[in-house]
RNA sequence: GCGGUAGUGGUGAAGUGGUUAACACAUCGGUUUGUGGAUCCGACACGCGUGGGUUCGAUUCCCACCUACCGCCCCA
């Protein structure tokens, strides 16, 4: 094995490739429910695009990100997540001009990139599908997005999902309440991890999201920033619940959810699952939050805005421990059987006739024989085989043979190449083929 | 970046410091000069992740590296 793959890289092979298309064929068709249109934005922006916006000192930003010195020696990075590149395309491009109606809804798929050790659901390169919404400051909006990200998760087939939103507060909630914790963590500065001793100057929320245990008992006294929001604040938190209410969306409120960059505010909400395919525990699938600084960060005007993203690589785990059904869509119609050299002509035009008709037709290629054709496409599930032989090459017919009932007819090869549908009707009665 | 476990054919796996590296599945061929899902027979690793080293001799011992998996960090 000479050459490999890099590192926290994956192949996706045909019968994966299958599922993901189809994973993603439903989420289009649900995006365009909901009226949100596709972008594409470059899979790699300049450094300063994910630095700026997510925190100089992070750890993201530090370590994670998979950045390098083009030959023009600009400083680029790998796009670590959607959000900033959209934000990019949407400030850039304009998209907040008054032409566009507002809220301008968006969503993404591809992949993402970061710097770190791989384990499973968890590489260098990864894929995810992600929505962003700008122009409205509504609820309301924050309410969709919310809803949207359960409807898809139910469209695959998920079940025992969990909604858990908080909120973030506006600009000033946040920072008092950051005071209040750290005064609140500061008599205990000794006792926390040396982690957490870290993260308490650095950005002290992530210490509600400790692992440790000995944190985490801290972390119960600590004030909640629920109460910490203010006016306007707890208003938009207040209608958000009444809306889930009113659509009979279930959630739990869990004041120490947190995220670890800086640009949320207010909601922020992850789907949870409790799969052991993930870990132990609930895990997160789907993520995201209200940004309402973001755009103007990356040099735009004031806009709010919202998203999430969620995980190609651990949906489909989700899907498969779950053993969620995908549909097969690439059903073989017909196998063109020839015998001996001199068919080969004959059944590569019936092949090619039934493809232009439409049906998933083939044949072999490697001049085996017979018992050996049958057993392909008794293997790739063909639903009619096509034999052609040296005398029904002179008789200038074919035999159609249906593989599940073991039904033979002899054919014109005329009948075929002219309507291979009406042959089947004719002789099979069948019309649910194709 | 740190700690742990592992790496044998297409797949799952057994195994030993020394002539031909089990077994099973899959694949291909034959049994049936032209018809599938069964049986039986046969073929199938110039080689045991890569590179060094120890040794008369290494897939088996040692070292480094690579990769995967688990935990930590982090997780947009």
């Amino acid at each position: 094995m000479r050459y490999q793959r890099p590192k926290g890289t994956a192949d996706i092979l045909p019968d994966e490739a299958k599922k993901w298309t189809y994973v993603e064929e439903t989420a289009r068709m649900l995006f365009n429910d909901y009226r949100y249109q596709e972008i594409r934005t470059p899979m790699f922006e300049n450094f300063d695009v994910f630095s700026r916006t997510s925190g100089d000192t992070s750890d993201i930003v530090t370590k994670e990100m998979y950045d390098f010195k083009d030959k023009g020696d600009r400083h680029m990075s790998l796009r670590p997540e959607g959000t900033a590149g959209v934000v990019r395309a949407f400030v850039e491009n304009k998209l907040y001009g008054p032409e566009h109606p507002r809220p301008i809804k968006v969503f993404y798929m591809g992949s993402m990139f970061r710097y770190e050790r791989p384990q499973s659901g968890r590489q260098r390169e990864f894929h995810q599908i992600g929505v962003e919404a700008f122009g409205s400051n509504e609820p309301e909006l924050d309410v969709e997005v919310m809803a949207m990200g359960m409807d898809l998760l139910s469209h695959f087939g998920l079940s025992g999902l969990k909604l858990t939103i908080n909120s973030l507060g506006d600009q000033a909630s946040r920072a008092a309440y950051r005071q209040a914790l750290i005064d609140y963590l500061d008599p205990h500065f000794d006792e926390l991890s040396e982690d957490s001793k870290v993260r308490l100057h650095k950005n002290p929320l992530r210490v509600l999201d400790s692992k440790d245990k000995h944190d985490q008992e801290i972390v119960k006294g600590a004030p909640s920033i629920l109460d910490y929001l203010n006016e306007d604040s707890k208003k938009h938190f207040d209608q958000v619940k009444h809306l889930l209410d009113a659509l009979k969306i279930p959630y739990v409120i869990d004041p120490d959810m947190v995220r670890g960059l800086d640009y949320y505010t207010h909601t922020i909400f992850e789907i949870m699952v409790d799969s052991k395919a993930l870990g132990e525990g609930y895990t997160t699938i789907c993520a995201g939050g209200r940004y309402n600084g973001l755009v103007e960060q990356l040099g735009g005007p004031e806009m709010p805005g919202i998203g999430f993203g969620l995980g190609m690589e651990r949906l489909m785990v989700l899907m498969e421990a779950q053993k969620v059904k995908f549909p097969v869509l690439d059903q073989l119609d017909a196998y063109v059987v020839g015998i001996g050299e001199q068919t080969s002509l004959e059944t590569l035009q019936i092949v090619q006739s039934l493809r232009s008709d439409g049906f998933a037709a083939d044949r072999d290629y490697l001049d085996r024989k017979p018992k050996a054709q049958f057993k392909t496409a008794n293997k790739l599930n063909a639903q009619f085989t096509i034999t052609i032989g040296e005398s029904e090459l002179k008789a200038k017919t074919a035999n159609v043979k249906s593989m599940a009932s073991g039904k033979e007819v002899t054919v014109p090869i005329s009948e075929i190449l002219q309507d291979f549908d009406t042959v089947l009707t004719k002789y099979f009665n069948d019309k649910e083929i194709d």
